[in-house]
DNA sequence: CTGAAAGCGCTTACAG
DNA sequence: CTGAAAGCGCTTACAG
């Protein structure tokens, strides 16, 4: 009833335990190869009665577990915002076939309604992967800390600044498309720019409104009016809009985008007319809207498959220095954006 | 250099290492609690040199992974795809958060160009996790059929039929949806019917057809027509809706479903005032098309959702006969039906 | 060309 | 309350 062991081969082939080894993993450790005879033998036994190692064994006696993890800094793995998170964990499994690795994702760190901890019992619960690629927004920096301290190899999808450690992350180079959507709008004609984010205090929304500014303060005339999107907080952006006669509008996120673009309807604000919107991430033809949205679309894919190749030299040894890697973001111009109005 | 094991924590804490388990795992064995004092140094011990065991000399020791793997029989691993994969997915990663497991996603079988297998070298590549969902149109039934004799625990997402061997499966409910959408043809007024499939030889397909029959065979002027697409074999599609005075199509799969309109779009039909057409999956919302299209919507999530539930049980040995699981599809009337034209 | 044995890092009866 | 030891199923120097 029990499954076969690597011993009921040799017993049945009549040869060591270390010999079957040796034969199904066609090493032959540095000696003269084993002779066809006794090969053919301990594959026959080993069909024979259906005998498959442990790969769990192997794990432990060879030390390596050909195994990336997936760690989600979120409430809930992702799920509700599946959106977001599959266009990485698709190039994620894609470099992970590539190279060769499975891809273990870390659902048991995960409790209702508290977020997931890497140590639980202060103990790190993410060994059983050779490393790990992180992501989510709601990033504990202590954990990150401990675990860089502790060598861990592990990338971060997004840009995660910790003091006293140069953690590896491969990210969307907000800055430089931001730079391109300031460069577009301004050469538009568009001067009076606004920039709405929901939350300012996150490496990216510092990133995209660094690089507004490269561009923005070429231009003498132009400037950049700046509004943060709280709870129930965007009342009075319509109104300033107009008071400071802002005619083009950057939005950091799809949410601050909708928002921004059903206030503008109900104060029949008319889009691209009259206000120009653009939005800072990928942003999908919307029914309600009936306009393309113009956005910088980020390369998801891409991303999650340079973490995974990133992750895997961390786990070869082959990196000294810390990796930060930004990826290309492209500008996609689309029918939320023209003129500035005269 | 090395990570800390448990010895290592023995001896600073001048204990046994069994003692250090003992306390780690809260476990006690049947046994007078282990002293406050003992626990105490224990822990503070562990705390001190960041000892964290391993996992998998655990898995070894124990001999449960708590892990559900997932296999997908496609060429690649859900990419291109992922909008059909991913949605089980999240339920499969639901129900593994809610259940404590993990989920390792396969992605080692898959080599480049090939459909990737569950035996290599004639092995069960799977035994790292305890159980495996199995998803993918691509079936390899041969080795279903070995993994099902080597009692290896496991749940198809899709019902799929092995000669000899009864296995575990969860799949949408297509013929009591097809029959809904049906009898919402006949109710409109629709008599012939014409059912466009792109594979008639594979399960779902049949359940839809059958689903169609058992409305449709209540009523003695009612028919369908059924049409397989092939490759570039759809062109007398439109001929024979006219000569037939067919004026409701249901379509198996989106990609059919897409053909269907565009053809119809070329012959002057219009949709649904001509022909009412239906999509018997999940259909979204097509700019091109314009309308709302009537479909089935499948309850993908809720499926990986009851997959895993199902594989657990098994895992833990509280199932005996085989399951064969339905759940229901959501008929949603759209804008691509309306009456029987006159 | 092959066997015997140590080792990977845990858990768990079994004695004390 | 704790220690010593066997065992989980492999791999890999080391002898022969």
């Amino acid at each position: 009833m029990k499954r076969p062991t690597q011993k009921d081969v040799a017993e049945l082939a009549g040869v060591s335990r270390g010999t079957v080894s040796m034969v199904l993993n066609g090493s032959t450790n540095g000696r003269v190869p084993i002779s066809e005879e006794t090969r053919r033998r301990v594959l026959e036994a080993a069909a024979k009665i259906g005998y498959a190692p442990n790969p769990v064994a192997q794990m432990l006696a060879k030390g390596q577990n050909h195994i990336v993890g997936v760690f989600v800094y979120a409430d809930v793995f992702p799920y509700a915002q599946s959106d977001y998170y599959f266009p990485y964990l698709s190039g994620i499994q894609q470099s992970a076939i590539r190279q060769n690795y499975n891809v273990l994702l870390f659902t048991q760190n995960h409790h209702q309604d508290a977020l997931p901890q890497v140590y639980e019992n202060s103990m790190n619960t993410l060994r059983l992967a050779d490393g790990c690629i992180f992501m989510g927004q709601k990033t504990d920096r202590e954990e990150l800390a401990r675990l860089h301290s502790e060598n861990y190899p592990f990338v971060y999808v997004g840009r995660r600044e910790i003091p006293n450690h140069e953690i590896n992350y491969v990210i969307n180079d907000y800055a430089a498309g931001t730079a391109e959507v300031a460069q577009h709008l301004i050469d538009l004609g568009h001067r009076k720019l606004g920039f709405v984010a929901n939350l300012i205090n996150f490496e990216p929304e510092y990133d995209k409104i660094r690089g507004c500014h490269t561009v923005v303060d070429n231009y003498p005339e132009a400037s950049v009016t700046t509004f943060s999107f709280g709870k129930q907080q965007h009342a009075d952006l319509v109104e300033q809009v107009q008071q400071k006669h802002i005619t083009a509008v950057l939005c950091t996120d799809d949410s601050s985008f909708i928002t921004t673009l059903k206030l503008f309807e109900q104060a029949n604000i008319r889009i691209p007319e009259d206000v120009s919107i653009v939005c800072l991430t990928t942003a999908e033809y919307d029914q309600s809207l009936g306009l393309q949205p113009t956005h910088l679309y980020l390369n998801r894919p891409g991303i999650g498959e340079k973490a995974v190749e990133v992750l895997i030299k961390l786990i070869d040894g082959e990196l000294e220095s810390p990796q930060q890697i930004m990826m290309p973001t492209v500008f996609v111009a689309g029918e939320t954006t023209g003129p500035c109005p005269t």
